[in-house]
RNA sequence: GGUCCUGUGGCCGAGUGGCUAGGCAGAGCUCUGCAAAAGCUCGUACAGCGGUUCGAAUCCGCUCGGGACCUCCA
């Protein structure tokens, strides 16, 4: 898939593919199947802006921050790999950067030459989309009218090298002022944008590969300039499936430098930003994002952060319980109630149904969801245990390992899990026990109401156990 | 202007032509030394107007609103 440009700080719309696609990643590897996750880096600052003069972002972010280019790509490298971190998505197999392959690129973009679709004017080439349209369905991907394309009376400046308007950048010849320059046989350079995929991809991928993913917004010109090139040098269509995320909007907009309405993902968990009342951990926002399906387009709200913070926290507290309940002896004396019984079997039944079906997240964790009352009402008692038959209490604890950890790749959001902690809990609890037994209830209270303070809350339960969790 | 997507109850959102999506918030009840959780119950929504159909939020048309792409963009 398309990885990130790394000429600044990834923000919250830059967080959904990543989470969407480490999701498929999972799925696709529980379901058996040997992948190859081959998500490239663009460290060369090969942005060439229609109308404007061609740009580097990359050298002129560095000129701004006083920086060599590359110090500029390793600093935003590491710190999306850290966030990448943060949201718990596995890395991919291959991570290529752009400016490791400009031997690929320059080859590539020879033999789109000789075959005749590319043509070079002052140093710089373009790829002939009108003679590819000709021949090929230039915009099959994205719906675009190649007419339209080439009939458009818009004039830009810094266009009058191309013979078409709708030609597009294969290698840009590079002003003098530029730091980013690669030798190639047109004279000092560098490569076009859409270029950089379809090397890396056809070096790691071959030919043709099963998907190629990335957001909406990409999908013209860049993915559709990628099949018409990767299409000429290797006689056949890249790809057989696009998988596009939607965008996240604020307000209904898109969020996007050109809108001036970004996050950056260290202001999001920071909560440093005046659009945020809080810091968001990254888990809320994994389950943000997976809560909608990834075609949708996904807005953004204080209030629906909130929202998935206390949804997250209600299953994975169902998932702890689950546990406890698995703990516990079974009634040897059970009675299964059948209509339950049926019920979470179905609703077990549908998870895969539901992601198979164009990976319907949002519909399987509807269904784990419906398991909490279900899992809740046995933990206080409301019913016993034996309700349910003790194997399918074990497919369900099964289940959300699966699901809601292994696939949906969630992890927990506290420290709860450590063992010292836990064992410093235990002798609370335990002291907090005898006092209650002897009606010391300032005691009792005073532990519950300091421990609230520090942000872990203490719960009794029914027959006298106590429960805790962190906020 | 062209191409395309979209409009669901207070908020976020899923969705198949006929069956309760789910989450958050809100109301009531139960449990409870108190508290917090948790459980149970509740709103009966699909922009508007027509049409197709035995039946449409789901298909078609029109109107209105929102958005994306057509320039870098996840």
């Amino acid at each position: 898939m398309c990885g990130p440009t790394v000429s600044g700080e990834s923000h919250l719309g830059h967080a959904r593919p990543y989470i969407t696609f480490d999701v498929i990643y999972r799925y696709l590897m529980h379901l058996g199947y040997k992948v190859r996750y081959v998500r490239n880096i663009t460290d060369a600052g090969h942005f060439e802006e229609e109308g404007r003069e061609a740009e580097d972002k990359i050298s002129k972010k560095a000129i701004l921050e006083k920086l060599e280019p590359m110090e500029l790509v390793q600093k935003y490298t590491n710190l999306f790999h850290w966030a990448m971190e943060q949201f718990n998505t596995i890395s991919p197999t291959i991570e290529p950067t752009a400016t490791g392959h400009i031997v690929e690129q320059i080859g590539m973009i020879q033999k789109i030459i000789e075959a005749g679709y590319g043509y070079e004017v002052n140093g710089s080439v373009y790829f002939d989309v009108k003679k590819y349209a000709a021949s090929h369905d230039y915009g099959k991907l994205s719906g675009r009218v190649i007419d339209d394309l080439l009939e458009t009376t818009r004039e830009l400046e810094g266009q009058e090298e191309k013979r078409d308007r709708a030609d597009f950048a294969l290698w840009k010849n590079a002003a003098p002022e530029h730091i980013m320059r690669w030798q190639s046989p047109w004279g000092e350079g560098f490569p076009g944008w859409h270029i950089e995929c379809s090397a890396m991809a056809t070096k790691y991928l071959g030919a043709q590969f099963d998907i190629h993913g990335g957001g909406m917004d990409l999908l013209f010109p860049h993915h559709e300039s990628e099949i018409a090139q990767s299409t000429i040098c290797n006689h056949t269509a890249p790809v057989r499936y696009w998988i596009h995320n939607n965008m996240i909007t604020i307000n209904g907009r898109k969020m996007g430098k050109s809108y001036n309405n970004v996050i950056k993902l260290t202001e999001l968990f920071s909560g440093d930003h005046p659009l945020l009342e809080k810091g968001v951990h990254p888990m809320t926002v994994r389950f943000f994002i997976l809560q909608t399906h990834y075609r949708s387009t996904l807005d953004f709200s204080n209030d629906a952060l909130v929202a998935a913070e206390k949804g997250l926290k209600r299953l994975w507290d169902a998932f702890d319980n689950l546990k406890k309940i698995q703990g516990e002896s079974y009634p040897a004396d059970a009675a299964n109630d059948a209509a339950l019984t049926e019920k979470v079997q179905k609703l077990l039944a549908e998870l895969p149904e539901y992601m198979n079906d164009d990976f319907g997240t949002a519909r399987v964790l509807a269904n784990l969801f419906e398991l909490v009352p279900v899992i809740n009402g046995a933990k206080d008692k409301n019913f016993p245990v034996g309700s349910l038959p003790q194997a399918l209490w074990s497919e369900m604890a099964a289940t959300f390992q699966t699901w809601l950890v292994d696939i949906l790749g969630f992890r927990s959001v506290t420290e709860a899990d450590h063992a010292k902690l836990q064992g410093v809990m235990q002798l609370l609890i335990d002291i907090r026990k005898e006092a209650k037994g002897r009606k010391d209830f300032a005691l009792s209270d005073k532990i519950r109401n300091q421990l609230t303070a520090l942000g872990i809350s203490l719960k009794d339960e029914k027959g006298g156990e106590m429960s805790w969790t962190i906020e």
